[in-house]
This record gives structure tokens, sequence and C-alpha cells, in this order.
DNA sequence: AAAGCGGGGAT
DNA sequence: ATCCCAGCTTT
């Protein structure tokens, strides 16, 4: 016979101390607060997805006196709904609750469906915008669950798992039906709201002052500040390349870029074409046979000297640079257009290089300008 | 400058 | 059904 767990999310315990908070200490004067009109409450949910209380407060009392009603918002043309969202940010939404609006007065007659599932299936609404509507306009209980949440939950119970991964939001949307009161839900659900937003925030919450603090695994085990964990950082990828810093009569061949992609338009080293590399942050050496022919169209190869290797941190990779020294017997002769040019030496420093390879190309022939003065 | 964010769209 | 993006804010 098989046994399965069985979690157990349930605690009566956890929606009255949260009701009995709200109640004292919640937001209770938000101007689509203490109404049941789905219109109002649904203008209001969608204004604040992504977007604070603050910012929202005068795009409501506009957008209100301009749309008083669904009909009016779904009457209107487009251009005057982006006109009173201008400003607010996330234009798809205000595009969406336009649709929105038109598809209620059309489907349900103006009147928004009491049904969160049904809410959910309209553009703009999701299962947790929709819950917040049903909520607060019909009383339906059924569970919200936005960044707030899954912050306050991560730490009340302590849920050292990334939020973003599947496994755990599926996990904590069962444990958010699991905790909905019988009754109270508006108190509820606003409370769930107001604790993230004015007590649970993302830094320096105020654990002094929450009603869970008895409860809350991250305050007991002081990890407030590592929960909820991070979303984790994915190796960045790393490159190789190998540069030729090919010096002949104290000048030094600079490549023009392209204009557009890494180093766009800067001058830098030409690089040895095709050269696959080691690992991490070696790369293999460049072999005699490549080199003299990359080296071939500048001139005939004399020597070379395979420099250390230099790492640059971009935001998306690691790029690793082989630099090889190398002096020619014979200068080649170069149209003046192919995108090369024989920098002096004692120019390098005001030539438009990237950092790494100025940097490079400085320690290699040395700074060569005069000696800014000493202060000290 | 990197992470966070609800829903939508793509796969 | 699942992954990833668009567009903007916060840390």
């Amino acid at each position: 016979m098989k046994v399965v767990a069985v979690e157990n999310f349930a605690d009566p315990s956890f929606s009255a101390d949260l009701i009995g908070w709200q109640k004292v200490h919640g937001r209770h004067a938000l101007p689509w607060q203490n109404t049941t009109d789905a219109y109002l409450i649904w203008l209001s949910e969608i204004m604040l997805q992504q977007t604070q209380v603050s910012a929202v407060l005068g795009y409501y009392a506009r957008f209100l006196e301009r749309f008083p009603t669904l009909r009016d918002l779904a009457a209107a043309p487009v251009e005057d709904v982006m006109a009173q969202w201008s400003g607010l940010g996330y234009y798809t939404r205000a595009r969406n609750l336009h649709k929105c609006a038109q598809r209620v007065v059309a489907e349900y007659d103006g009147v928004f469906p009491a049904d969160p599932v049904l809410l959910a299936e309209l553009p703009g609404i999701g299962r947790s915008t929709a819950a917040a509507i049903a909520a607060f306009s019909s009383g339906r209980r059924a569970a919200i669950m936005d960044g707030n949440v899954k912050r306050v939950f991560a730490r009340v119970f302590g849920i050292d798992t990334y939020p973003g991964e599947k496994k755990t939001e599926d996990a904590m949307w069962r444990r958010a039906e699991a905790l909905l009161p019988e009754t109270g839900i508006e108190s509820y659900t606003q409370g769930l709201m107001d604790m993230g937003a004015t007590l649970c925030t993302r830094s320096s919450p105020s654990c002094e002052r929450c009603p869970m603090q008895p409860r809350c695994v991250a305050f007991a085990t002081q990890r407030t500040k590592d929960l909820p964990v991070r979303k984790p950082k994915k190796a960045t990828p790393e490159k190789h390349t190998v540069m030729l810093a090919i010096v002949d009569n104290g000048q030094v061949l600079l490549e023009q870029r392209p204009p557009t992609g890494i180093w766009g338009g800067l001058l830098s080293l030409p690089e040895l074409a095709g050269h696959v590399a080691a690992e991490d942050d070696e790369v293999a050496d460049a072999d005699h046979g490549a080199l003299a022919q990359a080296v071939g169209r500048f001139g005939e190869l004399e020597s070379y000297d395979r420099l250390s290797t230099v790492t640059h941190v971009f935001t998306h990779y690691k790029l690793h640079i082989a630099p090889y020294q190398v002096t020619l017997a014979r200068r080649q002769a170069m149209a003046a257009e192919a995108g090369y040019v024989w920098c002096d030496a004692a120019k390098l420093a005001e030539a438009a290089l990237p950092a790494p390879v100025k940097k490079l190309l400085l320690d290699l022939v040395g700074d060569r300008r005069e000696p800014q003065q000493r202060m000290f």
C-alpha cells in the first residue's frame, strides 16, 4: 500500500491574525475601497499592476472623470483611453483595458461576471487580478498571488526555493488557496496586499510591527534579508579571442570595428579569425601557421610573443583576450580605406580604444605621454 | 545595472 | 501546458 505525503497548508489562525491586523492597521480609505462596483475595482487593479499606489492615485481620479462608467469607456475611441493612460506606462494594459470594457459590454451586458474563472478569460485579467476583483466586488473566496504575497509567504513559511520557479509558484498557489478564510475575504485579501506593501517590504521590513512575527520563519532565523531567494543568476558565457599587437617602427596596427555590436565604431586590435579557444580563462596558443597567415596581409612575420591573457567582464559575457605581440620584418603597404591604421605608440592613450585594449597596449609599449604632475 | 513584475504571446 | 518577453521601477 502506497502512502503519499499530503501537504497541510491550512491554518485558520493565519487569516484570523491577518484580518485582525488589517482592520486596525491596514488601508481603508483608498479611492477604490469601500465599494463593490466592479468597474471601479477592476480599473484600480489594472492600474496597480506593476505600479505603486502613489503613482496611480491621480490617474485613477482623472480616468474616472473622463470615463465615469464601463459603457463610457467601451464607447470611447482607444486613442482617448491611451491619452488618459499617458504617463502611467505599460501601455498594453490600457489597450487591454479598452478591449476588456468592450467585451464585458458585449458578452455580459456591461456587468462584470462574479466568477474569477470567467474574469480571468478577459483581456488584461489574469488569475490573481481576477481573484482580487471577485473578492472585492462579490466577496468570492479566491486567492491572489502577486509579488507581495510571494514575499510574505517566502518569509513567513521559510520558503527557500526561487518563487519564479514553477514548482515553487504552484506550491505557493496551493498554500494561498488553503489559507483563505471562510469569511472576511475582503479584509483578508486587502490585508495581504497591505502587509506586503507597508510592512513586509523587499528591503528593511518592519518586523517589529508585523502581526506575523511570532509565526515568521524568516524572522526567527534572521533570514528576512535572504528571503525570498533571489533569481539564480545564470553563469555568464565566456568567449575567447586572440588579438594581434603588431608593432613596427614605433607604431601599432589598429583595426576599425564595425559600427554596431561590441565596441561599435571603436578602434581595436586585429583578431585572429576562427580561433577556437580552450577552457575557462585560458586561451590555447595560436599556431605559427595561423599567425603567419593572419599577419601576412600587413607584412612579413619576423617574431611573435604570447602575452598574458586579459579578461574583460561585460554585462552579458566574459571575454578572454590572448594577445600576441608581433614584430614584422617588412611592412606591407595598405590602402588607406581598408579600415586599418598605424598608430604612433605615443598616441595610443588618446586613441578611441576599448578600455581593456588600451590598457593592454599601454602596458606593452609603456605610457609615453608626458607624466602628469604629482600633487603629493 | 540588475532584479522584479502580472499578463500575454510564443512554442 | 510551459517558457520567455515587454516595458518600466526599484535597489
